[in-house]
DNA sequence: CGACTTATGTAACAATCACTATGGAAAAAA
DNA sequence: TTTTTTCCATAGTGATTGTTACATAAGTCG
């Protein structure tokens, strides 16, 4: 997971995930069948692994606003951990463009569950009347998200999480100025 | 350019290089050096052609928040163009990480002039007033910079310049709400 | 017209790619 | 203890990687 995560699909030879895994090719063909499909376990696993750690704090929040807020500093500071490559492995997934459609069709999927969580999370918010019906969501939605998918990017160049988390916090300025009337 | 652009620098092979250029491998080494040397100079080249179709555009700018907000609606129009690949190049290059790094200095100063483009635009419009000397200008810097870099993501899973458009209406109300004291 | 430099295509280079057939050792079952 | 099954490494599969030696064709100049 972490060299498909640091690599990408294309230049992670199988030589390099044998000589990771301290395994020979007949064994991790066993077990997993193929390279991409080894690819498709290893991001699946780093959903339910890493997905958490993200989601969970926003599940916490009181308000719609305080769990995007989460949502942007919990990713600021999990994009900068140094115990695993940085930027999250499902935005920075180039796989399809690689030539695996296959790889494409799980990782599009993700990136959807993403969003739509997001999309459902401000619809609440409308529905409960924390947010008026004027406000676009679809918009708000995708701001949000595209400022996360900016952050794994940043992440890699080498920012910091106090790097993050000041566009995190630029981020929810931007979500005063939008929700109010 | 395109291949390299579209498929990354491991994904794309000599063949298809020569293939898309209706060239064989000796011309192309003739003329080039090497497949790493040929990326470099594409990328310039990318940098070269495409640099000032979103830097032009803010020059005109007669504030630093028109310039801004230039640079994000523009980058809107650019990053979805229908002909040529989505998303910047440069901020999508993973040359670096896929075990180059003589490309990988490259695009890191590319990637630096753009965010010192940016630091320098904000720098001046504190010198000449039009901001307040308490507010961050790097922070500012990197949020656009993350916003923009979020948008090629988006633009590669397929978002409409409409999409785009909106993020950076978003956006520029984080600067509103940033800038005021 | 002939000599020479400049290209470009053919073919092949060693290395590495993803992947697998085979054989022997360890563990489980009888 | 013997048999059977599971497991895994050695070694090698054909294909493709980036790169180049050679030979032929084209263009240039005397």
């Amino acid at each position: 997971m972490r060299l498909f995560w640091l690599k990408g699909f294309s230049a992670t030879s199988v030589s390099d995930l044998c000589a990771a895994m301290g395994v020979t090719p007949p064994s991790l063909y066993a077990a997993f069948g193929s390279k991409e499909q080894l690819y498709v376990e290893a991001i699946r696993h780093y959903e339910a692994r890493g997905g958490p750690s993200i989601w969970g704090p926003m599940a916490e929040a009181r308000s719609a606003r305080e769990a995007i807020e989460r949502y942007l500093m919990t990713s600021a500071e999990v994009l900068t951990s140094s115990d695993h490559p940085p930027g999250c492995m499902v935005v920075l997934s180039t796989a399809r463009e690689e030539g695996c459609p296959a790889i494409g069709a799980v990782v599009a999927e993700l990136r959807a569950a993403a969003y739509e969580g997001l999309r459902a999370l401000l619809a609440a918010a409308v529905e409960s009347g924390e947010l008026p019906m004027s406000v676009n969501i679809a918009q708000l939605a995708r701001f949000a998200l595209c400022v996360q998918q900016g952050m794994s990017i940043q992440a890699r160049e080498g920012a910091s999480r106090e790097d993050l988390e000041g566009v995190a916090q630029a981020a929810m300025a931007g979500w005063d100025g939008l929700v109010r009337p």
